[in-house]
DNA sequence: CATGTAATTGAGAACCGCTATCATCAGTAT
DNA sequence: ATACTGATGATAGCGGTTCTCAATTACATG
């Protein structure tokens, strides 16, 4: 269902290349971290992610890496309400999802809907938007919160 | 289309006295605030308005108000994705909008759209999760800033 | 390969929204 | 009126994000 590893990053690479970016250590780290997981991570837990795999990389230079992407439509960026930005990969597919947050035990749970796009496509269009991104979450309590 | 001003503040009020809450200044002031919009305020807003119309209320206060109105359900704490977290009441007929944000100009525009609360309610049906509140938040650019 | 120049990087300071603290004030029941 | 307890507000503190700026490094050119 997922793209396999690597196809994310790979795209992202080369989009960046094609965009007159130069190839730095630290954003090609941040890329390779977003590239191994498709669902959301904070700036802190992709820093975290590259140091454990024995790099080295600024806070700073995430956020710039992360702004970058996030400005070439490489990654989106998701706002679960909790005061921390996610960020996760935009597939050159189109193919994405959507948040369900446990405002009970804070669980984050991706899910699709193709009813819910055909419907977000139509407010789009009747609206004359053109969306560049569309960020839905639902806030609600889940399965295991609510009856134990 | 929208309530009368002062409904919703009634409306709040009451709840607040059912729930036990005495009456205090601050908090009147700003259930006072967010009757006066049917969209969304920041907390700095609605504490310099108070301020312009002659009130005192520390922002302490401000945030403790909105956070006792969002635990009551009587008011919806929106994230448009800018770090600053917005307040809007919610009506006690369920009559809600969404929101559409200009990434470019960063203008605000609230909508409605039927189709899209019935898939909404067709999705919380699917996960089997109970939706406290929904926040659908979308991100284009708006007609002004496509082809000004 | 050596060199110049401009992008990239990273440590730390600064910023900003929000929360916690705590002494003081005020609403309500008696 | 009095006591009890919730409400208030000034301020300190916290955490995520951005800014600053000097050092580094990628790439183009000679």
């Amino acid at each position: 269902m997922a793209s396999a590893p690597g196809i994310w990053a790979d795209h992202a690479l080369e989009a960046l290349g094609a965009a007159g970016f130069r190839s730095g250590g630290a954003r090609r780290s941040v890329v390779d971290q977003l590239g191994r997981r498709a669902c959301c991570q904070s700036a802190q837990e992709i820093h975290d992610g590259i140091r454990g795999d024995g790099g080295r990389a600024g806070i700073a230079s995430v956020y710039r890496a992360l702004d970058t992407l996030a400005d070439l439509q490489l990654v989106q960026r998701i706002d679960l309400g909790d005061g921390v930005a996610r960020y996760e990969p935009m597939l050159p597919s189109g193919e994405h999802h959507h948040h369900l947050v446990c405002d009970e035990c804070g669980r984050v749970e991706p899910f699709t809907d193709d009813a819910l796009e055909s419907a977000l496509d139509d407010v789009a269009d009747r609206l004359g938007v053109s969306l560049d991104a569309h960020d839905v979450v639902l806030h609600g309590s889940c399965d295991d919160c609510r009856d134990g």
